[in-house]
DNA sequence: CCACATCTGTAGTGAACACTACATATCTGG
DNA sequence: CCAGATATGTAGTGTTCACTACAGATGTGG
């Protein structure tokens, strides 16, 4: 028997048209006609290929947190905790006003607050942001098993703290914030960090 | 002439229901049949009264701030910058998580990204954050004036950066954090205003 | 008590939405 | 080259949306 007709998209590619739509619009603002004009596709190509919305979201979320897992990765490589803050935090003031990318981040702008019949959505973007937060955590236990942070200190309270810092500065940039406003808030959240620390400084 | 036959609702309670139903959804998750229903009126009176639904929402808007202006006169009548810091993220721990109210903040589930139509309300919700914003920036300016802040520090870089940390925590409300939660996450917060602080400590 | 003005409830309106039926096109395995 | 399988494009589907026409109700000024 055979294998059916082939795809005639690239599904990545549509992926991060779809991607930018959603951070733009929010999962309930965008529309289905707005997402398979960016993806070069029809409706029926979509569902094919996706199931419906929210499987194309979860897709797109995917895919976004793919790549930003990669980042996280060399962001905790950082030496110190301090370090780590800051080159997450002066990051995302870059990340979040790349012209090449609608402002803020796609974890947010997805959707806080949904409709009746998407309630998930925020959920599932929360769990999404929840895995970044994981990650420094891990992080910042290890710094303090290391002596890079006080004996006092909470790192999953740290790691709450850097991870809110973060959201907060996606908000910030997509409601017109420039690089600038946001590496000066980065600035001084890593103060904080730095409070925490052992004299490395 | 006579002046017509009067109104049979209090606008002023409809529009805490209403508050509440933007609050819970977000402006485009929220239907007019849900708001018509938990103000206990029909359209033609939400219509009559408010224009239509984005009329609704920045009457909501005003009567929300409106009592937000107030606490934020409070907080900032705190004695140091520092003081005024944990005064208004400990007292946003307190009231993103208050059970009376949907948790997270209006001016951030309100919607941070809208559909086509709908674009001005994220900047109108952004424009009433930025006024809070505005009123720490000038209690900071007045904290190092009075020698309260280092000389290096930059009020408005700090008023944005506690604005930011309290976004960021109302979408951590929103998703779930508990009331504890935030609490260490402000607590951390208060720590990078601190560090701008002449040792008042 | 009458003219006028405004509110209220019923019952819709057209438009936009997510999603799909169906015919056609393009592939593989035999 | 044929049968089965999957993709595509056209053209819809029913539902839900924000919003309103209209008739009746309830007030005030003269």
């Amino acid at each position: 028997m055979g294998m059916g007709r082939p795809r005639e998209f690239d599904a990545e590619k549509a992926l991060d048209q779809a991607m930018e739509v959603f951070w733009r619009h929010g999962y309930e603002g965008a529309t289905i006609a707005q997402l398979t004009e960016a993806m070069g596709i029809n409706p029926p190509s979509l569902y094919a290929c996706f199931g419906n919305k929210e499987g194309l979201l979860k897709a797109a979320l995917d895919r976004y947190t793919k790549l930003r897992n990669i980042w996280m990765d060399e962001v905790v490589a950082a030496p110190t905790a301090r370090a780590v803050a800051e080159r997450m935090l002066m990051g995302i003031a870059e990340k979040q006003t790349d012209p090449a990318n609608p402002p803020g981040c796609l974890l947010v702008q997805g959707g806080v607050a949904c409709g009746t019949g998407s309630e998930n959505v925020p959920f599932e973007l929360a769990a999404r942001r929840a895995q970044n937060e994981e990650q420094l955590r891990e992080r910042f236990i290890r710094a303090k098993a290391e002596g890079d942070l006080k004996p006092s200190c909470d790192p999953a309270a740290l790691a709450r703290y850097v991870s809110a810092v973060s959201v907060g500065m996606g908000v910030m940039a997509s409601s017109g914030a420039d690089r600038e406003a946001l590496r000066q808030v980065a600035s001084v959240a890593v103060q904080a960090v730095e409070a925490q620390s052992e004299r490395a400084r």
